[in-house]
DNA sequence: GGCAATTACATTGTGCGCAATATGATAGTA
DNA sequence: TACTATCATATTGCGCACAATGTAATTGCC
């Protein structure tokens, strides 16, 4: 290897390092965009739809155990769960046991939503074009990279 | 393999095809936290940060090369580069050859921005605790996903 | 030249996400 | 009981991203 090609290798890895970030902005922006396309017939927003299926497997959850689900805080939950109330999908009610917190679960109608939505994230998949190895390798990469970054602060 | 293994399979599946998504969604949220910490000082923010490093590389851009490079629109471009001027770290000019291009060019203080910011890349990497060969595997899956999703609309 | 279509940006409105702050409820303590 | 600290959520302000629309400049065609 000439000491030119070190440069250049160097200079390329710079910019991998300087992109890798970016290259994944703008696939989360394609994975949306695939989202919006399935979800936004029926009212909802990718975000709104990951609340809605999170509440639907765990059951009534408070604002700040779903803040821990998802890794967001009230400043985002609180306005999503107030558009999800007002179309009717999930209800909001503080706890009697502690008035401070306040109980999301699903109404009927976000169960019905849930169960219209049951093929999406297969649809995803599939335009992905991701094997079902690759699925599982990338979310390892994914999770690992994710610890790292939060804990190395 | 049993039925209910299969079962399981397929429920697990279904979750990872749904998750990997917004395992995406989490982990660059925490890249953008760590790019903030580096970032914040200087007064810019990540997306800003990409679009000084890719005039400065290109050379002065139209507005709409910039989006095709950046992968976005006037409506996230005009507000961003306004900002960006008014910080002093890039010029805004109608081109005298077609009025309606606006050419954006990187001023001295942005170059001086650049050099500064010049290990942030390098800081990033380290961070995400890739190695370069997962750094590129990462890489070559996320150009080929957005590809796919792109496309296959 | 005159006029429609296109092009390049800008603007508006909506939602997500974060930081900082505010509000109200609960717990702890004197 | 009163007083403070803490906790759970809400609110505000800012920036990013997208969709839809507006506007001014240019091109194409007659």
């Amino acid at each position: 290897m000439t000491p030119s090609n070190r440069t250049s290798d160097s200079a390329n890895a710079l910019r991998l390092e300087q992109q890798i970030c970016y290259a994944m902005h703008t696939t989360v922006r394609a994975f949306d965009a695939a989202y919006r396309e399935l979800l936004s017939d029926h009212g909802i927003s990718y975000p709104q739809y990951i609340a809605l299926m999170t509440v639907g497997e765990h059951g009534p959850l408070t604002v700040g155990r779903l803040g821990e689900l998802m890794h967001l805080d009230s400043g985002t939950l609180s306005p999503l769960l107030k558009r999800m109330e007002a179309a009717g999908l999930v209800g909001r009610a503080r706890d009697p046991e502690d008035e401070r917190r306040v109980v999301v679960s699903v109404t009927a109608a976000g169960h019905h939503l849930l169960g219209a939505l049951g093929d999406v994230p297969h649809q995803i998949a599939v335009r992905s074009g991701l094997s079902r190895q690759e699925l599982l390798d990338l979310h390892r990469t994914l999770r690992r990279v994710t610890e790292r970054l939060d804990t190395g602060a």
